[in-house]
DNA sequence: ATATAATTGAGAACGATTCTCAATAACTAT
DNA sequence: ATAGTTATTGAGAATCGTTCTCAATTATAT
């Protein structure tokens, strides 16, 4: 298996191994493809990804380590209106840190930013301890979202 | 065909001629649908509701119709993770008024929220301000979505 | 009423995702 | 290292939400 190289591949396998789950060539396969081609990406661009270094690997098998990767909180699952799952890490400390996205509902171009991300982490905390308090809701994650057109599309 | 309740006949009617389209039963019974069954309906929920009143009524032409009304602003589409799409009507100054999500990733229950929309409002509006700016994106919508375990399921 | 073009329902087709299952391989305890 | 236990795998079938096709219908303008 090659080295990992954006993520702790100890950091990944103790978390997997953590909770009872074994680490296979497949799994690590997904994790390099995810670390390597960046943000948002569909199961089948992780599948031809990791595929190129582990040729054997089943699109099924894709599917399962993200949905793994998902559970154990590691990765992030999420629409932009397309009919396709994307998938990036969830890694909040890392290189691309927490960010949130812009998508083009034109050409489906998906921007990451992070402009904004004080204030509005600042307004997620307090939202989400008012609404934890008001409806009784242990909240994990959030997504904020803007939907457009981009300049290239004539925004 | 029988009367709208909550929304404006006219106001959909005329929004719709208005675009060169065509006023039918079929996509009065869809917004009849939509006004009566409140929010965050999927595509079949919306097919079963409006068949009561319209029984001649396909599938396809509620996804038809549903896909106009979106791209005539009057509804706002939007997933929570389930691989449905949900549908309800985008009127800011309706009965429900705009509102974002909790979703409870155990039962799959949605609760619609107001109670931080104004500060979460004012932020948007800032935060498109400066996005569309920076990145030269037109902003047409949000989304905004809490994820979480609802108290009944142990949050 | 007639003409024109949009809309419809039914079912086929599509595509992303999940399932099935026998074969394989990762971990555990010797 | 060995053997046993059991998770994981790849391949393809199956599922299911959504879109497409097309001939028949119908809303609208004249
Ligand atoms: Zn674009
Ligand atoms: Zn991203
Ligand atoms: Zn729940
Ligand atoms: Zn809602």
């Amino acid at each position: 298996m090659s080295p990992h190289k954006e993520h702790n591949p100890n950091c990944c396998c103790r978390r997997i191994r953590g909770h009872g789950r074994r680490m296979t060539p497949a799994r690590h396969a997904v994790l390099d493809a995810l670390s390597e081609r960046g943000e948002h990406l569909t199961a089948e661009e992780v599948f031809r990804s990791a595929a190129r270094r582990y040729p054997n690997l089943g699109l099924a098998t894709v599917y399962r380590t993200l949905e793994l990767l998902t559970e154990l909180g590691m990765v992030s699952r999420f629409d932009t209106g397309d009919d396709k799952a994307r998938y990036e890490f969830a890694d909040p400390t890392g290189a691309k840190g927490h960010h949130h996205h812009l998508v083009c509902t034109s050409c489906r171009k998906i921007i990451d930013y992070k402009d904004f991300i004080k204030e509005e982490t600042e307004l997620l905390r307090s939202t989400e301890e008012g609404l934890s308090r008001k409806y009784g809701f242990k909240i994990n994650s959030h997504v904020i979202q803007f939907y457009g057109v981009c300049r290239e599309c004539g925004g």
